[in-house]
DNA sequence: CCTTTCCTGTGATGGTCGTCACCCCACGCC
DNA sequence: GGCGTGGGGTGACGACCATCACAGGAAAGG
């Protein structure tokens, strides 16, 4: 368990592409840290020298207001990355990043990191369609924001989310509380539009499971002002 | 004026670093073409090919929902480059791209500019840099959003252009109207903001340049509930 | 120079959504 | 089994801000 196998090293999207035997370097590289549940894994502003792999559990990555008002701007899973800015560019880490349940990371220091990138091309690009992926994912959110209501980001985040699951039940547990982080909006607002989804019957929801029905419906109200 | 000098390309970011030869030979894979004011350098969704530098003018990069409200991600000038996400993952552009001023632009290919990127770890780096750089900016922007009002936005704003002018006042031309559109905003509240800071005596204006008086309340403006 | 367009200022009005104040329910834990 | 904590549902109220409707003034372009 200290040693990640090349199997789990293999499914990362930053190391795809490259040989088994580079993964087992990469490996060795590597320590593996447990977090609990509600840790904070790193704050906003401290200078960063790490880069973390998730390699069980799940994350979330918060900008905080000075009222304690939390932003989510993401949510990563198993085989995600964080902290590669600050080794990138040198500056302070930009937000904080809070395990959601207890979870183990693997941990690779700047130095190996910036070894790794320089020498290896595949992995320098990997890098570059990563951040890609992220700034296309953060452009979008902007948009949302600004071009749509409550109820069309919550339309658009649950098409995000089962897209991403590659199926139309978004099993994982997400909390209206945890929506409403996401999508800058309060939990009574969320809870609110939730109930029209119902009862429009787009989705249907079951403990904690929700199923796109009428995935259109959805599309359509997450583009009506967009 | 249709091959750029290297001094000129020694001022871009993406390729500080490199020797004056290797400018010289950036610069011959390059052409240079010609937007008027108000013309669309590229359109959303369309697949994309080149790569695009700011030789002279400035471009905004914007997000056009449905109803044609605008929503401006980012304004470039002399020296910023764009569409480099599309050709790092081959997928449409996310924006469209229009000229605010007559405005020259050196366009690059695709298979020159992988050329140059694999071949360059310097370029790499650049470039891995300058897409962090953006990813803080966008991430920044969504907290913003979320946590802080019209005046607070408008507040960070000012403050942000200045810093990037490195000067207290800001000169290039931004109406009230851009202005709104870059921090998700109606133009009159925009409008009205501006004349609470003049009252305050936080800014001065005076036929479009913005000057920056007292920079601290602005920061507090700026963090009220941030 | 004059006309047309663009930019700014300001009032009135209403909608969306945050906030506050409760409620109940499910679950885990002692 | 009680009990506490965290999640969800809902009503009332008000703030912030978009929108509509003008009006005056600068600027751009013939």
């Amino acid at each position: 368990m200290t040693t990640p196998t090349a199997d789990f090293l293999a499914t990362v999207p930053l190391l795809s592409g490259l040989e088994r035997s580079e993964l087992l370097r990469f490996g060795e590289l590597t320590r593996e840290k447990f977090y609990p549940r509600g840790s904070v894994i790193l704050f906003e502003n401290d200078p960063g020298d790490s880069l973390f792999v998730v390699r069980e559990g799940r994350v979330k990555v918060v900008l905080i207001g000075e009222d304690g008002r939390e932003v989510i701007l993401g949510v990563l899973s198993v085989g995600d990355h964080f902290g590669e800015l600050a080794l990138i560019d040198d500056r302070p880490r930009s937000a904080h990043v809070i395990a959601m349940e207890d979870s183990n990371l693997l941990v690779l220091r700047r130095d190996d990191f910036r070894r790794r990138v320089e020498s290896s091309p595949t992995v320098a690009w990997s890098l570059l369609m990563e951040l890609s992926r992220r700034l296309r994912r953060a452009d979008d959110k902007i948009g949302g924001l600004v071009l749509l209501d409550v109820p069309g980001r919550i339309a658009r985040l649950l098409l995000d989310l089962s897209e991403e699951a590659r199926n139309p039940t978004i099993e994982k547990a997400l909390t209206h509380q945890t929506i409403a982080q996401m999508i800058g909006a309060s939990r009574e607002t969320v809870s609110r539009a939730m109930k029209e989804f119902q009862d429009a019957h787009w989705v249907t929801v079951e403990r904690r499971r929700i199923t796109l029905a009428d995935r259109a419906a959805l599309e359509q109200r997450a583009q009506a002002r967009l």
